[in-house]
RNA sequence: GGGCGCUUAGCUCAGUCUGGCAGAGCGCUUCCCUUACAAGGAAGAAGUCACAGGUUCAAAUCCUGUAGCGCCCA
């Protein structure tokens, strides 16, 4: 039996302990399969708001799908995040005054494992807490040894089809971190800074630049012009003197130069800016670095030795001081700057021109596209694609090596000389390229992106390439559920990756979610501290009430501005339903015979039915289209008010009565477990504990409820006449201060039904009075349909405020009427609208009309 | 500069694809501890669908434009 109050933590405890125990998160072995991987949160993170959102939606997706007998498989895991994690280690290692290279490669490396050993499994349990059926033995993390294979050999097999190169380009550089990062990596921060005007000499004349950055004048190699500026023409192919160094450079013109910008006339550094980088290149420049990968200046010869191995920052200063000493520094401008910011570092990225290996992407990324254009691949909501394709069109090489320990190191390996073997390991190097044992192989240092690894994520996890059981079964994968944030990170190579690879998509649907933001609509963010954590939410009100609240909010792409007043109303929601499920054991005993539908003749019973049919129907139909939120408030709003607030009501009526009693536990029974069925997976702890009052087997692996056999009888219809009277009476007395349990006596225009009058009297607290209707006494009318009560107005009421109240509503009906009319009256209208919308357009001026005489008949019968 | 959204009740949002009398939850007001439930029940008030044009018999919905807000990419 169910306790008295519902409590939500021990239930959930008890039952997310049961399903392992019970290995309910495995797939059972069905001839449809529907499998989905988890976008791999970071190793050293904890859950957040946007976890619990994506968890929670993939939750029930495949709570779903398992009850509807698919063999379903979630593979939970995490990516071992390179750079976070190392600086989180070095952090540590910092504490006992210690750094990485003090401990070594290695040690460092067995560091990191030991602190992932630790601490890394932390995301995987606060989402047990929630209640997450992912099958827990195929738990996979990025660096596992199987992983670690299938990025060796993604590596190898796109090097060896060209499709990975090793280049010096120009990249953003962390200096903090000392690697390169991706482009995706860098986020622009607008922020105040300066525009500074500086001359230089150019014979006997000057020429005058604006630059951002002073600093790195000591490696300009030209000044550019645009070619249709009147004012430069001249200068042309002459050459200007860069001021502290001395250096000779030519004047170029270029397109690309703005001629209203600052003075008309740039500086070119294409060591240090991407696109004077191009500049350089076009016009075959000198490339002259002034600045060390630690982001301090050059010890080179030409720089001055004031200059070298000062921080990048304190060079400016110095620079812009003695450019001001030598008297050619202009004007200094206010001017808003695109910072570059490293997204984990957070510290000001610098173009560095370094080795670096890249992945091609052009021919990956058109693959990728005409999968998405062809729709084997669907976004949804349709519009992403426009984001990705938007992306891919323009999509540039794929930096991927990072100059940090923790991660896959690259499996290339050189000799004395410098030349490059790429293989699985050092020995199929020998083999593969015929090297003998002397040869002296190094292996190369760097470690790959982590996103290069999960961007294998769909079949890595599955066993590839091995060629494994899970492979052949769950490839592709059923669907992804990820946030828009990290399409370019992460889905659109996570295609990419798949189409090379397997020749086929990663998955079909791409389900995107929207942001968790604060109530207010803001981010969520530690410095507004603006956070909310679910775990506590959920120790608080319940992993169902957080779940519900979440689900209930978020309708696909949209943000979801969150208030923790939700998942108190859906605590409160649990809580009813308890009490629900306490009233059908109380009026329902458990040793109930099954009824065929055909026995059921009760209307009230039909209507129920009908009414879950159609809400089961239309629940179906949404949730295929992802409109999960809809789904679940549909339910919602199907258990509270239909079946709690009216169809429990009538049940204590149907059951009191012998004749009706069995074909009504029946009902009550069966639509109240099949509601139960609906809400489980998105609230699966309350509802498995419920179940477990009423059946012996487990909800989990039960199956989705079907619809009953069709009723049609009309006379189920009639109920919704009974609900509108019942209505009309309770507002009657709400308006005149009666209580609910005063009793009313009220007359019957003409004959109702015998079940009909059972429920309204005990429902709407009234009395049936056989008062003579004289004709000369006003009257109240309650109607609806061609159903009509009345009681004596005399005996309960103040006849002004009635005949007030009546002519509000006589003016909103006569509104009503005169649109329709006008539409009918409208030839046009006629000729053109569908047959079944003119019907129902008479229909409705005929019942309004006749609502309108009975009001008119009432009040003027007030007014005598 | 390019792209994508959003603007509907006090708040948060459905509804827009596929045109047919404006919806939900929360909040608010009033009444009620009625034997499943006060974590509850009943009743009620509340909207120029951002603005301006257009198409149509008919527009929150389709088209054009404007304004404000947000995000992404340069």
């Amino acid at each position: 039996m169910l306790d008295d109050s519902y409590e939500p933590l021990s239930i959930e405890k008890k039952w997310q302990s049961e399903w392992e125990l019970k290995n309910q998160f495995k797939p059972v072995e069905s001839d449809k399969q529907f499998s989905i991987v988890i976008p791999p949160p970071n190793v050293t993170g904890s859950l957040h708001m946007g976890h619990a959102l994506e968890h929670s939606i993939i939750d029930v997706i495949v709570r779903i799908k398992r009850l509807q007998g698919f063999e379903t498989l979630w593979v939970p895991g995490t990516d071992h995040a390179g750079i976070i994690t190392q600086l989180l280690v070095e952090n540590e290692l910092s504490e006992k005054g210690l750094t990485k290279e003090d401990v070594g490669r290695e040690n460092f490396i067995s560091k990191v494992w030991e602190w992932k050993e630790a601490s890394g499994e932390n995301i995987s349990s606060q989402m047990k807490k929630l209640g997450m059926s992912c099958d827990w033995s195929r738990e996979r993390f990025t660096m596992d040894e199987g992983l670690s294979n299938a990025v060796r050999e993604v590596f190898v097999g796109l090097y060896d089809s060209g499709l990975i190169y090793k280049g010096s380009r120009m990249v953003n550089w962390d200096t903090k971190l000392m690697s390169a990062v991706s482009d995706l990596e860098v986020n622009l921060h607008e922020e105040m800074g300066k525009l500074w005007s500086v001359k230089y000499q150019c014979g006997d004349d000057f020429i005058t630049i604006a630059t951002t950055r002073p600093e790195t004048i000591l490696a300009d190699t030209a000044v550019a012009v645009n070619p249709d500026d009147e004012r430069y023409k001249k200068f042309i192919g002459k050459s200007a003197i860069i001021p502290i160094v001395n250096r000779e450079v030519p004047i170029i013109a270029d397109d690309y130069v703005d001629q209203d910008f600052g003075s008309g006339c740039v500086k070119i550094t294409p060591a240090h800016d991407f696109n004077d980088y191009e500049i350089g290149v076009n016009h075959d420049l000198e490339i002259i670095s002034c600045m060390k990968l630690d982001g301090t200046m050059s010890d080179d010869e030409f720089m001055p030795e004031s200059y070298r191995s000062l921080d990048r920052f304190a060079a400016r200063e110095k620079i812009v001081q003695e450019l001001e000493e030598l008297g050619q520094l202009v004007a200094i401008d206010e001017h808003t700057i695109q910072l570059p910011k490293g997204d984990r570092s957070k510290s000001i990225l610098e173009p560095m021109i370094t080795d670096q290996w890249f992945v091609k992407t052009k021919e990956l990324a058109d693959r990728g596209i005409a999968e998405v254009e062809n729709d084997n691949m669907k976004f949804i909501p349709k519009n992403w694609e426009k984001t990705y394709f938007e992306w891919m069109y323009n999509i540039q090489d794929w930096c991927i090596s990072r100059q940090i320990w923790w991660g896959h190191q690259i499996p290339a390996w050189y000799d004395d000389e410098g030349k490059i073997y790429v293989a699985l390991t050092e020995e199929e190097v020998r083999t593969k390229y015929n090297l003998s044992e002397t040869i002296q192989l190094t292996q190369d240092k760097d470690v790959l992106d982590t996103w290069f690894s999960s961007a294998l994520w769909p079949f890595s996890t599955l066993g590839w390439p091995e060629d494994s059981n899970d492979m052949t079964k769950y490839y592709p994968t059923s669907l992804l559920v990820t946030g828009f944030d990290i399409i370019f990170f992460w889905v659109a190579r996570m295609i990419m990756m798949g189409l090379n690879f397997n020749d086929d998509v990663p998955f079909k649907d791409i389900l995107i979610h929207g942001l968790v933001r604060d109530s207010k609509g803001r981010k969520m963010s530690k410095s507004l501290k603006n956070t909310i954590d679910p775990l506590e939410l959920s120790e608080k009100h319940g992993a169902d009430a957080l779940r519900f609240s979440l689900i209930e909010k978020a309708a696909p792409g949209q943000d979801v501005p969150f208030d923790e007043e939700w998942t108190i109303a859906a605590k409160k929601f649990a809580n009813k339903l308890w009490n629900g499920a306490k009233f059908v054991h109380m009026y329902s005993p458990n040793d109930l015979q099954d009824k065929e539908l055909e026995e059921i003749n009760c209307p009230e019973n039909k209507w129920i039915i009908n009414k879950f049919n159609a809400v089961l129907i239309e629940f179906n139909e949404l949730f295929e289209k992802y409109k999960i939120s809809d789904a679940y408030k549909l339910i919602y709003n199907f258990i509270w008010s239909d079946l709690f607030d009216w169809y429990f009501e009538f049940s204590k009526n149907l059951i009191n009565d012998d004749e009706t009693k069995n074909e009504t536990m029946f009902v009550l029974r069966s639509v109240f477990l099949k509601s139960i069925k609906i809400l489980n997976p998105a609230m699966p702890h309350v509802t498995e504990e419920i179940w477990s009052t009423f059946d012996n087997s487990l909800l989990i692996n039960n199956s989705w409820p079907e619809t009953y056999k069709e009723s049609n009888d009309v006379k189920s219809d009639i109920v919704e006449n009974l609900k509108e009277i019942i209505s009309q009476i309770r507002n009657f007395k709400a308006t005149y201060q009666f209580k609910n349990k005063d009793i009313l006596k009220i007359n019957a225009k003409k004959e109702v039904e015998d079940w009909f009058c059972k429920q309204l009297e005990k429902i709407g607290n009234i009395e049936f009075s056989q008062a003579d209707d004289d004709g000369n006494q006003k009257q109240i009318i309650f109607q609806s349909g061609d159903l009509e009560f009345f009681l004596f107005a005399d005996d309960y009421i103040d006849i002004d405020i009635e005949i007030k109240k009546l002519n509000k509503k006589i003016d909103n009906l006569e509104k009503t009427l005169s649109v329709s009319k006008s539409r009918l009256e409208n030839e046009k209208f006629v000729q053109n609208a569908k047959e079944e919308l003119i019907q129902k357009e008479k229909q409705n001026i005929l019942d309004v009309e006749n609502e309108i005489k009975l009001l008119k008949e009432t009040r003027d019968q007030f007014s005598v």
